[in-house]
DNA sequence: TAAACCATACCAACTGGTCGGTTTGTTTAA
DNA sequence: TTAAACAAACCGACCAGTTGGTATGGTTTA
């Protein structure tokens, strides 16, 4: 259960060979089938209201396979949830900040992107970070913890930026970077959960105009 | 379904006469106690999650008592979110707002209120409004009406309230004040949900921080 | 009496999870 | 080169428990 969030992100050779069906990668292949649609269900209706019917149906496979791969709903959820969550906060976000010498525009490019929704999912029906971390903290202390390391990491890229940000004269020296970087993340996931929950994209826009204000307040 | 949204809220002038045990009487009493368990178990379990058999436990009514003063599970939660929710939102932002002759600082004082916790719940179960919200926007279409419209009014209520300082002299003229005025709210619900997230309220202190110097660079 | 109010027993649908058994691919040994 | 032995992968009927909702009959009050 503890080892299936560290095991999952190493499925990054697939697929191994696809002409051949051997055991080993048949099984992969029904995992992973799994491990998606789990999450799409996951991201449509929540952990608790998704159905193992509804996934299993979706995957192709049947309840004894899924029951093969992973210990319970709990595990599969998991495991959905460290293999798409972590790495779109990680191609989104730390990746672009850990080398970029001008963290204010990178960041406005990056809000950039979700406000003008290219970013693979439906703003309406919510970022699927905020979504899940919403339903399961604090009724579930191992979504708790992946979710306290993934946002130290999100917040500890920004803070780095920022920090190299005014060692080279391109954000205001003087700032509390670990302040505004939480209020930065703040800020993405409440617009976030306001268009979900007015079904208005416009909000994202109107909201972000004065973000962006925000962001060049803190220039030197 | 649809009328009960518009019947909720005028139960003002309860108790109307706690001593006389009437026929009327003893009825709204059985429908606050079954609204007020209503709200805390969607409040601290979802909508979806919570048990109509917890509630009429809670309540201290069964569950003909329950059909006999909601058509369903559906009208019982929009009583509840209408009756606490909307209050809530009129008595600590919009009231407040109304007549004030210095918005931001009105502004700073209410978010005090919520990063020391003295605003009547738990910050780590998250703020209800912000809950609900997120589970149910998108899902049904009479929450989501509810939601909107909540929302709309606690926007202008910012708006006018930030135009108003303009005139005034106490708000920076130029600003753009429905795009601060929703900025400020998705701050605040995004704070509610980091809190949530991790379930560390310290979060809410460094956000706050950074918060306070966002509204001081919105003065003239 | 009539109407509002409440209690109990009950229902079909669905939930996550289990389990005995079958299929399939690999390994071993003759 | 076969065939036996083995284990991973998979199947689907089934389980107990819970859900929201209903049917029906009794009680209280105007």
């Amino acid at each position: 259960m503890t080892d299936m969030q560290e095991k999952i992100p190493s499925n990054a050779s697939f697929p191994l060979n696809p002409d051949k069906d051997g055991r080993q990668i048949r099984g992969d292949r029904t995992r992973q089938a799994l491990v998606e649609s789990a999450f799409e269900e996951i991201y449509m209706h929540g952990f608790r209201a998704a159905s193992l019917n509804d996934i299993i149906k979706k995957a192709g496979c049947t309840k004894g396979s899924l029951y093969h791969h992973f210990a319970d709903k709990h595990a599969l959820g998991l495991a959905a949830t460290a293999e798409f969550m972590g790495a779109h906060i990680k191609e989104l976000w730390i990746d672009p900040l850990a080398e970029t010498a001008d963290p204010l525009t990178s960041i406005r490019t990056i809000i950039g992107h979700y406000a003008f929704g290219d970013v693979g999912h439906d703003p309406r029906l919510g970022c699927p970070f905020q979504n899940l971390t919403q339903e399961m903290a604090g009724i579930d202390e191992d979504f708790q913890n992946y979710f306290k390391n993934l946002f130290e990491a999100w917040r500890d890229a920004l803070v780095d930026a920022l920090k190299r940000g005014e060692r080279n004269g391109t954000v205001r020296k003087g700032i509390d970077a670990e302040s505004v970087a939480t209020l930065i993340i703040a800020s993405h996931q409440g617009v976030a959960s306001m268009i979900k929950a007015t079904q208005d994209e416009g909000v994202g826009h109107t909201a972000t105009s004065a973000f962006f204000d925000y962001l060049d307040s803190l220039r030197p």
